[in-house]
DNA sequence: GATGAATGAGGATTCATTCAT
DNA sequence: AATGAATGAATCCTCATTCAT
């Protein structure tokens, strides 16, 4: 049977993959509880909303299947860039490779970190077990490569810091609207992405310690903080 | 201290403002389709849901005016720490004033990140105006700031750099439920707010340059690599 | 309290007539179910429904008073042109002079017809009492006349003649909506108006026998009789 | 006969055919604000309104659907009757063979006078389109036959003519329930109907010329009124 | 696999009315 | 005489879901 549907997703998508899709972008944009399984029906053209129960067994499946799919994919990215063997790692490098694989990911599917997003805030509780299962993995797996690229900050800090940089990274593009609305600018046109590409990287070096930043501009900001530091 | 609050609160507190609380920490809960008018007006203690018509015209006016007045407060908090003079200023103090001035504001009103990230996903078309007038002023405020206190960063990576700091922010109080999920552990006691706090602090001490932790630390790492990047 | 009453009316309508006004017009257009007494209440002035349960018992009792008034002055005008003595009297002049008089008095109150004409649909049943008070007069009035000016009509057939002039005459200002949408003109202007009256004399008299219409034009059916007419 | 009709009726009407016809007498007696979905669909039989609303987009929709049903049953009778050929026609049987079929159709339908008198009131405005488009052609069409049948009149009244005559028709069907409360008798029995339906003919022969009552009675009236006339 | 029909529950909102002030 | 607040009932309509075809 997986193989039946493969052979058809070759020809033209399945009506489940149209479904999931559908799904994906309503759900990203207003929340489980805001799309109504017609309109999905709808738009994915199916004249009558019980087709939509063929495929999947209720709404909420049909939102859990969305999720996965959706981190899923986005594991096996961050996954990819993990470095292996435990000597010397070029760290920045490795940032800098997840960054650009990660926004290049994302760009094609904007609607994710929206869904993920949301999935923290609205159903927490309801997808409780659904997100821990996608979700932990993720977590982790940062904690991991923090637990040595991470060595300037201090060792309970570190969570703070992976949650921090996540922020940075899924913030961004969970919030463009939100960013669009504030600055009249688009947050996802080519420019704007190429800036936040180079932010990015800088900014995670700068937290992790790469200095990607010059020394000389600190100076410039204010010379007397530095000494009453000391 | 918090009960006698609560309490006395509930007896003087107008059936308005009462209904602006509950409406604020509900929406923050499951969004502005998430809730109904029946839940709130039934846990304000109405017994009935046309009399909360008799304080807002509408569900829409009442989300309004719980963003309204959320959002007001935040931006008299940060508006308050801003610089007034253009002399020599202490940035990071400012800096570290405004964080700690924001979190004791948010532990105490925590839903206020989550309605306003929520506010920009599901609804930053429907409440654009409403968005914009309260948001823009907030945005352009802390621009003000880092046009000075940003002077290490591109010019026109800037905005990213206010957007980044906004998520380290506000993502880590949006997301706490996410969180605690996926690290088992809560996010929200004290503990974990006095590490946050301390993270955020040093975090954008990085970010600005303000180099709070000690430099050892960044020449362990990769002393080589920028040598790379000239 | 009559006195006192009428005294302030003098120098400005009573909160109990603008009331009065206002609802005649409104139940006039939509109705005794299509009208709110918030709305009445709020187009009167009043900031609140409650005030107008002051002047009357409920939307009933308004409802009944706006009927009465209207029909009360209806009566009257339609009673001053009835001939009083039983001696010969010119029918022809009764008929065009109270044509005229209810003409009048109903282009300055444009929404009685209707007003009645709905109170007969609609709420028959409902107002039945008030109903008959009021328009059993009029209608036994109007077979008082008849009964001598619509000699040539078989007796039985002259209560359908009442309602056939009643219908002609009401029907016209009941309806000038629905007219004006399907004849793209304007049937309340003062050439309509004109038009209608001329009408309504020339129709009612052709009814009674008066005869207003040319003898020549009776043969005139059949094209052969229009060269006649030529 | 009637009974094996609803009966059968009942039994293969389609739910949406059920549908119209209760909503037809409903609107019809209460208009379209008195008459909740809810009776309707109770009425019907249906357990609930939302499966009305699976056969009609909504209230208002069904509405439309049910003007549109009525009307357009009534056009084609009024066609039905128009003559084809310009040629020599006898208007007289014309005009009472229409009547004959009008009356005949309007006592089965009872409703349907009161519907448009009320969708001409009540909802002009709100259904303006669909009215326009309905009742014009009915409207022209009357007018195309008074164009020659109607020579007696002034060319501009012969609008008012026409008008004239639909209120004689129509009126006495919409009003029966007010007219039976003034005057104490059924105006919907047999033999009411049948008095209307001589009525109707000999009226509306008087108005166009055909002279159905005797002259003698004319005579008798009032000798003197003509001339004074003169 | 898809569809038309139906349904119970619940959505926001408006209604007329009452009561204390 | 007027008003602010509250309320029960009703409004139209949408929801997710099921069932027979």
């Amino acid at each position: 049977m997986a193989e039946s549907r493969s052979v058809r997703a070759a020809a033209s998508k399945s009506t489940r993959d149209l479904i999931l899709d559908v799904a994906e972008r309503r759900f990203a944009e207003r929340g489980f509880r805001g799309v109504s399984v017609r309109e999905i029906a709808a738009e994915v053209g199916l004249k009558n909303q019980a087709s939509l129960y063929h495929h999947f067994r209720n709404k909420r499946a049909l939102y859990e299947a969305v999720l996965s799919r959706g981190v899923a994919t986005l594991v096996e990215l961050v996954a990819a860039g993990a470095p292996v063997e435990t000597g010397r790692v070029d760290y920045r490098k490795v940032v800098e490779d997840t960054v650009d694989r990660l926004i290049d990911y994302l760009l094609e599917h904007p609607h994710l970190p929206r869904l993920i997003q949301r999935a923290g805030m609205d159903d927490a509780q309801a997808f409780r077990g659904t997100l821990i299962r996608l979700l932990r993995p993720l977590f982790q797996q940062g904690m991991g490569v923090l637990a040595v690229a991470g060595v300037r900050w201090p060792r309970e800090e570190l969570p703070h810091l992976a949650a921090g940089i996540y922020h940075l990274i899924f913030g961004y593009f969970a919030n463009t609207q939100l960013l669009s609305l504030v600055s009249e600018s688009d947050w996802l046109d080519a420019a704007a992405v190429a800036r936040q590409r180079r932010f990015l990287k800088a900014a995670i070096g700068e937290l992790l310690g790469f200095r990607t930043l010059g020394e000389l501009r600190v100076v410039s900001v204010t010379p007397r903080l530095r000494e009453k530091r000391q």
